[in-house]
DNA sequence: CAAGAAAAGATACAATCTGTATGTATCTAA
DNA sequence: TTAGATACATACAGATTGTATCTTTTCTTG
């Protein structure tokens, strides 16, 4: 049946299979309605190959959402880096952000599923990802005197909880304009702070 | 032993002791680590009680939530009616938000556990009670033409999410001169959308 | 004021669901 | 080739939620 496959192989498979289908219902139905079994249904394994290839379910919660919270990096990092001053990258940095948090599942999964189930657990900022990108050039702006805060850190989570704020704004309406909207919100609030 | 209590204080009674107790669990350990068991120990009742008194675990954590809500904005209320512009009460009430978010049960309860909890349930914005508030003080600022925006719905979203943010960063600091640095960032925001 | 109705709460139980312990087959390496 | 490791299955124990069924106390109404 399964035709000589090796046990790296096998791992990579049943694992990728695990973690497309645990991210479909954590992001749709959350983590706690989500059953073990649930997951493992349809795919043609039982729990056991589950409980072998991760610690437990919050393991697989835990490897869901830093694969999601890579895709959004990725997608950002992609946008951003052709472009030459730092607050170029700031401000598409931002409005690339918003384009990939339209995708429901990883706005779900990022920024309602994981910061509740992760809470006491990691809390230890998984988001330091994305925040980091963020904090960055932030901070870098200030520092090069083109930014003009009171403290860069708190501007930064400023922007940060904006741009969550108004991904699930523009995510929860059926208005095409509204992306355009949100860009151009978190644009100006930049540039009104640009010196 | 309970020297005559009339039915109505009796459920009062029950129904203010599990509050307060579930209220405290669910905010320190999250709502699917808190027990239904675990929630009545201690208060001389039985899970019966509960189960009588509420529909389920959930129920009894939107009452929670729905009184945490109501504090929030009671608390902004008081801070915001002496006022006479509503500018005013714009940057103060948001000001105010940032001071009554530093509970720490509020705000983990309001920010963090009920968005996931309730998400596909009633996430039919339970919110909108504080946000409310906000949407309409900057809609009102935007038609008295003293606010400067390209879309009043969308800057209501961004600076509630800053707000969010910002009392979360306040809040896992001790630094004690955060809450002023934030307070600060919030009115710089809105000084500069100021026309 | 005396039943009966209704409500508060207790007790017992059924239904899930998670995690673990153990067994089995297949692959890998000496 | 054979011993051990690895992937997975099966069976089960423990915990937890919600419900069904009492018991007891208060309310109500003739």
């Amino acid at each position: 049946m399964t035709a000589k496959l090796t046990k790296a192989e096998q791992t990579q498979r049943t694992r990728r299979a695990i973690l497309d289908r645990a991210r479909h219902l954590f992001a749709t139905k959350g983590y706690a309605a989500t059953g073990t079994e649930e997951i493992i249904h349809e795919l043609g394994i039982t729990r056991g190959a589950l409980y072998h290839q991760f610690k437990d379910k919050l393991g697989v919660f835990r490897a869901v959402v830093t694969e999601a919270y890579d895709e959004i990096t990725a997608y950002i990092q992609a946008k951003v880096q052709p472009l030459e001053t730092n607050w170029q990258q700031l401000v598409v940095g931002c409005q690339a952000f918003l384009e990939v948090a339209q995708h429901d599942e990883i706005r779900r999964l990022v920024f309602v599923e994981a910061p509740a189930v992760l809470a006491a657990d990691d809390l230890v900022e998984i988001d330091q990802y994305g925040f980091g990108l963020l904090y960055e050039s932030i901070q870098l702006a200030a520092d090069e005197g083109e930014l003009d805060t009171v403290d860069a850190e708190g501007f930064a989570h400023l922007v940060n909880g904006s741009l969550n704020e108004l991904a699930s704004w523009v995510a929860k309406s059926d208005d095409p304009q509204r992306l355009q909207t949100a860009k151009s919100l978190i644009e100006t609030l930049l540039i009104r702070h640009r010196i």
